[in-house]
DNA sequence: TAAATCCTGTCA
DNA sequence: TGACAGGATTTA
């Protein structure tokens, strides 16, 4: 699902191909998608594509900017005259573009046929047309928490994990408290640091919170040196795979055996969420 | 803190 | 056919 590595690859690819251009139109299909005034976007210039955590901000010459968050299944297509017409196989649902889960389409000004799709089969999605100085009246981003790579230092992990009584793995998910972790890079990032998702926050010792710093930095710049994970439908912004589902370790490996002792991998529920582990390389 | 909610495709 | 997938918000 798309989480940090995921949705830096689109802003990369959204950054590379839409800065400079102009929004020339606007059309919204499925009206939840995107709200506030569209006039405010129409003819305005795009100057810049930022990230914080799982969210993206397209910035725009005149003050205003889109906040966009895909959630689980958006998918941000750019398409102009010099990328090919046909489409990439992991669009298949349609496949075509726009299709039926195309939801808001911008006709760009700038490069020849330039259209950027925003498709969403499950709609948790959503674009909001705002004031770039306003945008931390938007609580995701106003609540969002340090980021890894960014801001997240060792000493902020651990003061974070000693405020928490609960198990480790839903909190490492917890946005307002550290931004851009989602369920494969928990999962991911716990097993290479050995440490057992149901473990208590609070207990974790100098040496473990080292060693979850590190995995948690090392599983989220792997994926990104791979273009994310495709795991259900995340693309690029040219509708590409990325790579790293093929280097998942025990995300989505039930029953398959541990890539380190054998051991069959378990499958557990936490806070209404799918847990993988090794019951033998984790330390509970 | 945990469950329900939004939604639709996929799989057993 | 029903359980499941899960990010973030809302409700209990």
């Amino acid at each position: 699902m798309p989480e940090l590595p995921e949705v830096e690859t689109i802003r990369l690819g959204l950054q590379k191909h839409l800065v400079g251009q102009t929004i020339e139109k606007v059309d919204v299909r499925l009206k939840k998608m995107l709200t506030g005034d569209i006039s405010y976007i129409v003819g305005a210039q795009i100057t810049s594509v930022e990230r914080f955590g799982k969210g993206l901000v397209i910035n725009l010459d005149n003050g205003y900017a889109i906040a966009i968050h895909i959630k689980m299944t958006g998918q941000l297509i750019y398409r102009d005259a010099t990328i090919a017409k046909s489409f990439h196989p992991s669009l298949k649902i349609g496949g075509t573009i726009p299709n039926k889960f195309t939801h808001v389409i911008f006709t760009l000004k700038g490069k020849s046929d330039a259209m950027l799709y925003y498709n969403d089969i499950r709609q948790f999605g959503w674009m909001k047309i705002i004031k770039r100085d306003e945008l931390k009246e938007l609580s995701f981003f106003k609540e969002l928490g340090p980021e890894p790579l960014k801001d997240l230092t060792e000493e902020m992990l651990g003061v974070i994990l000693l405020k928490s009584k609960g198990p480790i793995k839903p909190l490492l998910m917890d946005q307002k408290k550290i931004g851009g972790i989602g369920n494969i890079y928990a999962n991911e990032a716990l097993f290479q640091a050995k440490i057992d998702p149901r473990r208590k926050a609070n207990t974790l010792s100098e040496t473990e919170l080292a060693e979850l710093f590190a995995a948690i930095e090392f599983v989220l710049k792997k994926s990104l040196s791979y273009g994310g994970a495709s795991e259900v439908n995340f693309v690029n912004v040219l509708g590409e795979d990325g790579g790293y589902q093929h280097h998942f370790l025990v995300y989505a490996r039930e029953n398959e055996p541990c890539l380190v002792c054998q051991t069959a991998i378990t499958k557990i529920r936490q806070a209404g969420r799918g847990t993988f582990f090794c019951t033998v390389c984790q330390r509970l």
